[in-house]
DNA sequence: GTACATGCAAACGTTTTGCAGCGAA
DNA sequence: TTCGCTGCAAAACGTTTGCATGTAC
């Protein structure tokens, strides 16, 4: 889906933060969740269940299940780079927005706040508050827009 | 893919224009083609292959492989509006640019030229040329972001 | 007659669901 | 001692591929 879930997402610093959040909500610690959040801790960017899954030898299913939770909770979010599996990342750690070129793939990650002036007119002009860290803008890098002449 | 063919994309007018192209690139109109050719000129929005398939009661391996076919010639083009499959149209002919609502599902169907602003703000900062046909842009609409309050 | 296009079957990659048992609280 | 979570198996979903047959040109 393209919907987040109903709850505010949350920045998370570390293992104790994480683990307070699911408290809150009557989840458990267990050892493949914790493996999944120290992952996602440590991951420098965004990471598809399967990469997670075998670095960490769990079941993939387990991993999708915990990606979910912790997606459900506010903490987790993904990314649809191309037609391959989601990306995700701890929300505020490797999450980024995202500037994709559909002539040669290329990937323009784009620093926080880099958007705002983007964002800040979509906002005047229609109202709406929107984020790239779901699906990408795409369009056509400058060399491409220039081959294309 | 994210990707898009390495032709321009054109827009048709009625079945003549579509044939003609075809017939520049050594492609025929068989009745599947033109009947999913049919379907996409009389469609008011863009449309799952799935429901072409079904409408025309054609094999659907055959229905992805035409609009495969003509995405390829730069005739139709498909939008990921969330997770579901991917909708088609004609390059002109219910194509359009989507606002979606990632909270209550809402989506806004953008009028040609809404977004050149937006787009013009983007070409200016990184020098591409966007497009939120493929994907939509995302975020909280005007209900939900004040609900958020 | 020559390909291009078709239908059917089977596979694909990603994600979800069902279920019996395990283990965190 | 609960009941949330696990692994495994199987299915669901959208899409693609292989292949023998059919048909537009």
């Amino acid at each position: 889906m393209t919907r987040s879930p109903d709850v505010p997402p949350v920045a998370v610093e570390d293992l104790a933060d994480a683990v307070r959040l699911l408290r809150e909500r009557g989840l458990r610690l267990s050892t493949a969740r914790r493996l999944v959040l120290e992952t996602l801790l440590a991951a420098d960017g965004p990471l598809s269940a399967e990469q997670v899954a075998s670095d960490l030898r769990l079941d993939l299913t387990s991993v999708y299940r915990n990606l979910e939770t912790l997606e459900q909770c506010g903490l987790v979010r993904h990314v649809h780079l191309g037609h391959g599996p989601g990306l995700y990342t701890l929300v505020g750690r490797g999450e980024h927005e995202y500037l994709v070129c559909d002539s040669c793939g290329a990937v323009r990650v784009l620093a926080p706040g880099e958007l705002d002036a983007v964002r800040e007119g979509v906002r005047r002009q229609f109202g709406y508050e929107v984020r790239f860290g779901h699906f990408p803008m795409v369009g056509k890098c400058p060399d491409c827009s220039d081959r294309a002449r």
